[in-house]
This record gives structure tokens, sequence and C-alpha cells, in this order.
DNA sequence: CACTTAGTTTAGAACTATTATAAAGTAATT
DNA sequence: AATTACTTTATAATAGTTCTAAACTAAGTG
């Protein structure tokens, strides 16, 4: 495989750990995801046309879907649902809320919603955790 | 079409109100939907396969879509969706939350679940609505 | 009522997001 | 350097949903 130099150290743990091989192509995903500093909201397909615009070989559809379920499945990115039928991903991985604005999605922090009361889990299960989509609309 | 007895009203009256004529299959639908107590969810696919299973003549894809979406853009169905691709939609139109328990869904009534805060919208925007998914899984 | 019009049902085609397949290629191990 | 196991890719397959157009039916009209 390519060098393996420091700046992209970071990128190969996440996909080693989620139990990947250290191909090309995934690093370039891997770090495409992560090496931002702000959260990121995207579709596979998204995903896909933002990184393959720029390149003249392009990453397969097949290997996003795989390098993306995998990094979700270790828990490197979160997976959530609009009612348009396409699954989203979140690079943020903290516990946290949502603003949906007409299909655009706004983070919030944790810390920014508490409860005064909230139910108790049904016998035999307990609580894994609690989201809170808060729907916008224009003000007129 | 056939006689608008009293026990159809309120069925039929959804469909109008949602634009749609009353017809057989749509009437069939709207009271399949409604004449519960119950809070019912559900697929299109499943709503197609439990109404369909006891029918000599088939009610068309086509028409549960078409119907569904009538009665979801009136506001007599919610619709919601888990990580799963799939829309799910929801009789219980008032404000309320949800347990998800491995693709299992529970409503919460809106009471359970009070907040002690909550963000203000952005600039422009405001609360068209706030809901809760409380992920559930088993206590071992 | 007939008659006309506008809306409806249906089977099937088309479409979109996603997963599966299998042949050719590459990383890791020896 | 050779072998093995995993990966990439194009393509086929699948699932959920929407579209299409021909045959049908409800509602409005005289």
């Amino acid at each position: 495989m390519e060098k393996m130099n420091n700046k992209n150290m970071i990128f190969i743990d996440k996909l080693r750990s989620s139990g990947l091989r250290p191909t090309k192509q995934r690093v370039e995903i891997s770090r495409f995801l992560f090496k931002r500093k702000r959260t990121f909201h995207f579709t596979v397909e998204q995903l896909k046309n933002s990184m393959n615009l720029k390149r003249s070989k392009k990453i397969s559809t097949a290997t996003f879907y795989n390098t993306v379920h995998a990094l979700k499945s270790a828990g490197y990115l979160k997976e959530f649902s609009l009612e348009n039928n396409t699954s989203y991903y979140d690079t943020n991985i903290t516990s946290h809320h949502h603003f949906f604005d007409n299909g655009k999605v706004i983070d919030i922090k944790s810390d920014k919603i508490t409860f005064h009361k909230l139910p108790e889990a049904p016998k035999g299960k307990k609580i894994k955790n609690v989201e809170v989509v808060i729907r916008l609309e224009n003000n007129n």
C-alpha cells in the first residue's frame, strides 16, 4: 500500500478498527469524511458524487456503500433518516439532537436540550438513547 | 357509488377532505385504517398485504400508495422513518413521541415527556414540532 | 335518468436507493 | 517472490415507490 505517513494514520486507524484493510480508495474516503472540523451530514450518493467529481479514476458505488457501512457499524458514523427513504450519515457521533428544516439538517448540542420528565422503559428493556428532532418552518 | 350509509360517513369525509372521491377501494382503505380504536403503525406494503389477504379481488399497489399519500398530505396520517429506507405511517396524528425497539414502534403520549430546556429556532424560522425518539435495548 | 366529463383503477414499466455477484486486482503473510 | 485472503469493480438483482396509459366509474348536466 502507499506509504503510511502520519497524516493518514488517524484515517487508517478508523478503517482497521472497522475491520477494513486500508486500501487506497478507503483511505481517501476516510480522510474525506474525517479530516474536517465541522460535522458533516451526507447520503452515500452525495458522498460519491462529491468525491468522484474531482477524480479521473472513479471509486465505485459498491466501495462507497461498503466503506460507509463498515464505518457506521464500528461507530464512526451515525445513521439517521428523513422522510425520503434515504439513509443519511453524520460524522458527529456524540449524542446530540437535530433541527430538520425542509431537508436541511442542523446539529443541536446535547446540552441544549434537557428533560423535565421522561417515561420509563417497558419491562425488560432499558433506554439506549434519546434523540430529539425539532422541525422548523419559516415564520412569515 | 355504494349507498352512503352513516357507518361510512366518517371514512368518506376523510377521503373527500383529502381531495379524493370516495370510491369503493378508498372507502375500504379508509375504514381499515380509521375504524380502529388503538393507534396503528404500518408501511404501505404491510397495509396492502393485510387488506388483500382476505379479498378475492385485490386492490392494486398504486391505489394503496395514492390513498395513503393523500390522507397523509391532508393530515390524517403521520409519516415517520426508521433506518431501513421505508416509510412508516401512524394513525395517531396528535403530537406524540415514540419508543423504537428493534424495528417495533410504541407510542408515547405527549404529556409523558416535558422539557426543561429547548433551543430557540434559528433566525427567520420557528418551531413546527418537537419529536422525541427513545431507542430501547434489552437489559440483560 | 342517458350523456359527458373528470377523476380512478389497474397492470406493468420505470425509477431510486441499496445489496449481491463474480471476475480481475491488491494487501498481507510466508 | 509466492500464496492467500480480502478488495474493487461493473453489472445484475432487489425493494420500495412513482409513473403511464388504457379501461373503468363517480359526479355533474340537460
